[in-house]
DNA sequence: TCTGGGGTCCTAGGACCC
DNA sequence: TCTGGGGTCCTAGGACCC
């Protein structure tokens, strides 16, 4: 038996928790750049705000009607959800970090000491009381069966947060009443496709033949059929996965047309990038940069473009990668375009310590290099930083813009919050 | 004027090999 | 006159997730 426990409009929530006086006021958060809404209250949806509306287009009614707005605070929100997971950790036997505000817990075992409703109530009060922040928990015997469960959570407030599918004819009817949107891993594409064949609900999709759909559609949807019915599919992923891939991309604050200040922020994001494959310890042996132009402005000529360079040794080395983002943007730069997004891709990991030499050439980095890095990494992580490479900018006019942070409550020591 | 970022998995199609 | 077929690997792009 698996149980998704998921935190309820978590950076909303979280900015709740040092703000008790926005207890029950409407609050956004809002996407890198204030771009646009990432996560909303309740109070803020029933005024009709919703997920993705960009930020400019309801600024003004939302604010004027007493709205509250935040710009994204992930390092508050990071910190918030660890306390969370291990809460977790100590409620159950196994558990897989899903994502920042979600968790699958493995509950065999649980069953037979206490009821599972009681279990998911339990989990709700100690998470409240003891961080702050509302959680829902469902409960099911597949990880999609306890998706269903925590929809179910969400969206009557009869259940008071906790669905327990245990039960067969519970799991029926639930289904009956899950539009086939909300079915985890049936998207945007899919849903169109199902409602076309006229299928409107979670439980008509179990209805259909399993060698049907795998021919019409594909594995990945018969694999979510199956989980429906109750069989295991997907396992709980209790291990650390390494990485395949490390992405650093970022819109800019306004839109670029100079090569240099490009390369200055693609130089900038694969040393961040570094800093996130040494912390797998992977070296790498592919880079790719990508531009783009801004798709929402339809009056601009549209220029995207994507190209992938091989290092002939893995590395991990912020300089190698700098070096090797700056080769990749000459390649793809075109002038007279106005850019508003790079983005640099690291792929094709080996593990740091057992690297596989060129044959013909012997230069790779030496000790003295690694240590440099190691160094680096290390300082930045005290206050002492940041150290960075010039060739990541100074003024750094590309990057994003994030006006309305809240303070970083938890995690600097001149921001703890003050009490009264 | 202003529209996010970071991932995974699957598939189709091309290059290449024998 | 008539010019195959099966396999692997790689890449780009799509769909999905939070």
């Amino acid at each position: 038996m698996f149980a998704l426990v998921d935190c309820n409009s978590f950076y909303a929530s979280c900015e709740r928790v040092f703000r008790p006086d926005l207890k029950s006021k409407p609050i956004v958060v809002l996407s890198n750049n204030d771009g646009c809404v990432v996560a909303l209250t309740k109070e803020a949806k029933e005024m009709g705000i919703k997920m993705c509306d960009p930020w400019f287009e309801i600024e003004k009614e939302y604010t004027k009607k007493g709205g509250v707005v935040f710009s994204s605070n992930y390092e508050l929100y990071a910190d918030i959800s660890s306390r969370v997971m291990d809460i977790l950790e100590q409620l159950a036997p196994r558990l897989e970090v899903y994502s920042i505000d979600e968790a699958f817990l493995d509950l065999s075992g649980v069953n037979n000491c206490m009821d599972l409703y009681d279990f998911g109530i339990d989990c709700q009060q100690k998470i409240l009381k003891w961080i702050g922040v509302p959680v829902r928990v469902g409960i099911g015997p597949t990880k999609t069966l306890a998706k269903i469960a925590s929809y179910g959570a969400k969206k009557y407030p009869a259940t008071n947060g906790v669905v327990d599918l245990s039960d067969k004819k519970r799991q029926e009817r639930l289904l009956k009443i899950t539009p086939i949107g909300e079915i985890w891993g049936v998207g945007r594409r899919l849903e169109k496709h199902l409602n076309a064949i006229g299928i409107r609900n979670a439980y008509e999709l179990t209805q259909l033949d399993i060698s049907y759909v795998r021919k019409r559609f594909n594995i990945v949807l018969a694999k979510t059929i199956r989980e429906l019915k109750g069989e295991i599919c997907i396992d709980l992923e209790d291990q650390p996965i390494t990485k395949k891939q490390i992405v650093v991309s970022r819109t800019f604050s306004q839109r670029v047309t100079n090569q240099d200040l490009l390369n200055e922020a693609v130089s900038d994001y694969a040393a961040r990038a570094g800093v996130k494959l040494r912390r797998e310890k992977q070296v790498c042996k592919l880079l790719s940069v990508f531009i783009r132009t801004n798709p929402f402005r339809k009056q601009d000529t549209q220029h995207r473009q994507m190209i992938s360079i091989p290092f002939i040794n893995p590395t991990n080395d912020s300089r190698d990668l700098m070096y090797g983002a700056r080769m990749a943007m000459k390649k793809i730069f075109k002038p007279n375009f106005q850019y508003n997004k790079a983005g640099i891709m690291l792929s094709d990991f080996y593990d740091e310590e057992v690297l596989q030499l060129d044959l013909f050439k012997s230069e790779h980095r030496s000790y003295i290099d690694k240590n440099l890095m190691k160094t680096i990494d290390r300082i930045n992580k005290t206050s002492n930083g940041p150290v960075t490479f010039l060739s990541q900018g100074i003024k750094k006019e590309w990057s994003m813009k994030r006006e309305l942070q809240s303070p970083k409550y938890t995690t600097n020591w001149n921001q703890l919050p003050r009490a009264n």
